[in-house]
RNA sequence: GUGGGCGUAGCUCAACGGUCAGAGCACUGGACUGUGGCUCCAGGGGUUGGGGGUUCAAAUCCCCUCGCCCACCCCA
């Protein structure tokens, strides 16, 4: 194979047909059911000014020391391409003084997002997310209707087998003391941690929870958790929501070491995992970010909310069945006048709503009817200049073999009334 | 950034260092002068990713390079 003399860049994917009936049908559903609970669309921009996210996302996290695009616009201003959604809206949150309409405000946005990471199975650098974020309540009730929601989502789209992580990381108040516990923990054995992780020690010590090398996994055994380390009121916020998830049904897995990678969040966070996607195994995750809201400026506003990745949903949904709609009518022309009369009834029967193909590049009617058969066309017309003397097309149903004629005048009737029984 | 694997037709893949690099699918046409699916036949398509080396002889062995994939890391 020639190498392509314009190759698209490195983890940038195209997302081709079959599949982008399944992002329709992705769009489709991530509309009905975030409506249900009151969310209405938010269009963030793409780009946005690097310290967007450089506050938000926190200066030492992977994603900003190392994944993002980032340029200097014509006026030298930092731009970067936008990682993930939520640091835009809660810059638009505030920005457009939100805070100020009724509370909650419910905001759900998609769209891609770019990190500059090696790609692998489930991960581009160009990536779509689907994403949900409440604004206003603290209430566990709002924690247990946004994790309802992504399940209603995943569930109504066909996805099946996943596992809903919970864990509690603790507010502003209680983290610095577990911080300490922790450093307090790892003190003896910080020689052995791995090189990572005595980074971690001074910057992140929650992080070292989250690694995968044996040794840090074995000097964490003992280690205290986070959630038995929570303040009375985050402890009694987790226990209602718990308890409301029980109420509600959702299926959840306490995982008192899963630590996000994202420094705003606090109190609450999730994941969704399914060990069908390889080594990325999240397919959405989030959580409450109480104090993100007064760090872009605006009054303290409590918030939680979640992304989910698209291209990891669409490979855990390719197996299942999909309707993809298929031509009405596909007419067949042999000869010049008989061509432009094609043209002419496709136009007709188009204004009635039919998908209509025509035969290109005078090919013979056998293969005119080979096409219209592989493409699925649940009628075909014949004009040729038999027809064309007496005035009617002959056609045929490719579904069962049955043939008649009719006239022109009665075309478009013939397959609008058809159309719905196919 | 660090490992490992793989690059042969549009796609999926064959070919002990030794005829002219093949098959299936796809595409075009025919058998069936104007009627699809099934079957059969024929046809078009390849710098074997690129460069260098070893050899009488390289898709095959060696080196370099480019690209892709998977994994680490991190995350959705």
């Amino acid at each position: 194979m020639s190498p392509a003399r314009y190759p698209g860049v490195k983890g940038v994917e195209d997302i081709l047909p079959p599949d982008t009936y399944l992002l329709q049908e992705m769009e489709a559903a991530m509309r009905e059911a975030f409506s249900l609970y009151g969310f209405k669309e938010l269009r963030i921009p793409v780009i946005e000014f690097t310290d967007v996210f450089t506050r938000s996302i926190g200066e030492t996290s992977d994603i900003v020391e190392k994944e993002m695009y980032t340029f200097l616009d014509r006026a030298g201003r930092s731009i970067t391409l936008r990682p993930e959604g939520t640091a835009s809206v809660v810059r638009c949150y505030v920005e457009k003084h939100l805070y100020n309409l009724p509370a909650p405000q419910k905001f759900f946005y998609s769209g891609p997002m770019f990190r500059y990471e090696r790609p692998q199975k489930g991960r581009q650098r160009q990536f779509y997310q689907i994403g949900a974020e409440a604004f206003g309540v603290e209430e566990p009730k709002m924690d247990a209707e946004v994790i309802s929601m992504l399940v209603m989502f995943l569930k109504g789209i066909g996805l099946e087998g996943f596992r809903v992580e919970l864990n509690s990381i603790g507010c502003k108040n209680c983290r610095p003391a577990y911080r300490e516990a922790l450093r307090g923990a790892f003190a003896p054995g910080l020689g052995s941690l791995c090189p990572d992780c005595q980074r971690r020690y001074e910057l992140n010590p929650l992080r070292i929870l989250d690694c995968k090398v044996d040794k840090c996994r074995e000097l964490r055994k003992g280690a205290p958790l986070v959630t038995d380390s929570l303040c009375p009121e985050c402890r009694e916020h987790f226990r209602e929501l718990k308890s409301l998830l029980d109420m509600l049904g959702i299926r959840y897995e306490l995982n008192p070491e899963m630590v996000r990678g994202l420094d705003y969040y606090s109190r609450t966070t999730f994941e969704v995992t399914s060990d069908r996607l390889g080594s990325q195994s999240a397919v959405a995750a989030g959580g409450r970010y109480d104090g993100l809201v007064e760090e872009f400026g605006g009054p303290a506003t409590p918030a939680i909310g979640f992304a989910i990745g698209v291209e990891r949903l669409i490979y855990l949904l390719k197996e299942r069945e999909l309707d993809i709609p298929l031509p009405d009518v596909f007419i067949a022309a042999i000869g010049p006048a008989a061509n432009r009369e094609a043209v002419r009834l496709a136009g007709r029967l188009r204004a009635e709503g039919a998908w209509v193909e025509l035969g290109y590049g005078g090919a013979s009617l056998k293969s005119q009817m080979r096409r219209a058969d592989r493409l699925g066309a649940a009628y075909a017309f014949i004009i040729g200049d038999d027809e064309l003397g007496a005035g009617v097309f002959k056609w045929k149903s490719l579904k069962d073999g049955s043939a008649g004629e009719i006239s022109g005048a009665d075309a478009p009737g013939f397959i609008k009334s058809r159309k719905n029984r196919l």
